[in-house]
DNA sequence: TCTAATTGTCTATTGATATAGACGATTAAA
DNA sequence: TTTAATCGTCTATATCAATAGACAATTAGA
């Protein structure tokens, strides 16, 4: 009754093009067992009969793959990872961006792209728990560790009770620190919903993702130490680059 | 400095045809504001004008989505949603299937496809505890609820300490109540990961996925109250038909 | 230095994808 | 009953994706 895990298979007409299928494939597997200990992937005429297609359709998806800078190809050596580790982005009640990463990446911080004073939607007003249509700071920002990009953030927050945040955040580059000036030492998460779709090209754009590239979103709530919501956030997570780790109270 | 986003782009020569990008996009933003109160879309010649394609190329986004069982046409009426609530899957110290979807879903439950015993690979070892290549029983199991598949699993168990589970999880559809027999009546969640990526050929069959279809992975380990690990498992969820919600323990 | 293995480039052909336009069929409302 | 709005079907054409084969360029090892 044991079951192989269906190797190879391909589907063609499913408006996907099979080199991208392909590159997608070998992104996914680079990680396991596809590349030998030198980060060597089989030549191009093995990978084409494993995947049932033509030679061309592969160097197709191999070139994507270049272009991503996900790998190498070197004329008459091979093709080679260019190796990347995948970050572990923790989720707990004291989810931070640059605490979670403090060991995993130098240069993590946030950069503000984009802000606006609003009148809050229905859905922001309900999270932040303000009547409809009170006035409230968006920020758009992403998050980068050692120079990549990792996630693109929305936040919302009240505005009367925050003036001046974003020049603070794009000062500092973090949200824990902007926070201070207005007497938050400590916050803390309430909720955080987690759902994938494929990027938009937006978050594309934002993150140096390709077409067909999966987002890890993340809809979080903030709260002080009195439990009064401070933010309101949807977090966009390349997730070729980063795994959500649930940090689990104590359990047992 | 506020910004737009981006409506309507889609992205040609990328490897995923215009009319599943289309699709994907329909089909994402049906819970949003793209149908109407009624539930139904904008005419497939404002749908083209909108993504700046030929009406033909919306005609194919639509046929897929009706194949899916997503949208409904109707000649000389409109396309309409066949509406389908989004499961909210919860994640927190004591996860269970059956029990997460319990205000939510008549019929749940779990419905064993394969079983086999074999020996721990490394990292399967490492997460029970168990020294390398101790035999353990893996299941695989598709979870459903109202007769929609939901997830798709793959769990290992220590072999020794729990002989003739496979059969006992098949007749009951669920482990919590198989676990009974053991004398385990009540075990924790200790750790979850969680990614995303395309949903792999045998998945897709699984969970009735199409292709491009995005699975959320969540790699988790289950304890019971001596804390000892009873359960590994890799749960993949259809992205678009499930949210998983981290429960915080109270937070301020 | 020669040879085998491997990636890079070129041409040609077939099938899938996308555009364009015209018109039929059905529905709902004037 | 007429009309407008909308989805359904057909034909034609252009572009992209995939296959096929041949051979050049580079590298590593015999």
């Amino acid at each position: 009754m044991a079951r192989n895990p269906a190797e190879g298979a391909i589907e063609r007409r499913s408006g996907v093009a099979l080199w991208r299928q392909i590159a997608d494939r070998i992104r996914a597997e680079i990680a396991r067992d596809l590349a030998d200990e030198n980060g060597r992937l089989p030549p191009e005429t093995a990978l084409a009969e494993r995947f049932g297609v033509n030679r061309h359709t592969v160097r197709s998806a191999i070139a994507a793959l270049v272009r991503e800078g996900v790998l190498r190809a070197e004329q008459g050596r091979g093709t080679f990872v260019e190796r990347r580790r995948r970050l572990a982005y923790p989720i707990g009640p004291r989810t931070r961006f640059s605490e979670g990463l403090a060991d995993q990446a130098r240069a993590r911080r946030g950069r503000l792209i984009a802000h606006a004073v609003e009148p809050a939607s229905e859905t922001v007003a309900a999270a932040l728990a303000l009547a409809p249509a009170t006035p409230v700071l968006r920020l758009e920002s992403v998050a980068e560790a050692d120079g990549r990009p990792v996630s693109r953030a929305t936040s919302w927050f009240e505005a009367a009770r925050f003036p001046g945040l974003a020049a603070r955040f794009a000062e500092a580059g973090s949200l824990t620190t902007a926070f201070r000036a207005y007497g938050i030492e400590d916050y803390f998460r309430r909720s955080t919903v987690v759902s994938a779709r494929h990027a938009e090209p937006d978050d594309r754009d934002d993150l140096a993702l390709s077409p067909g590239a999966i987002v890890l979103v993340a809809v979080a709530i903030n709260v002080d130490a009195q439990g009064r919501p401070v933010q309101y956030q949807h977090t966009r997570f390349a997730a070729d680059r980063v795994d959500l780790h649930v940090v689990q109270p104590d359990a047992g």
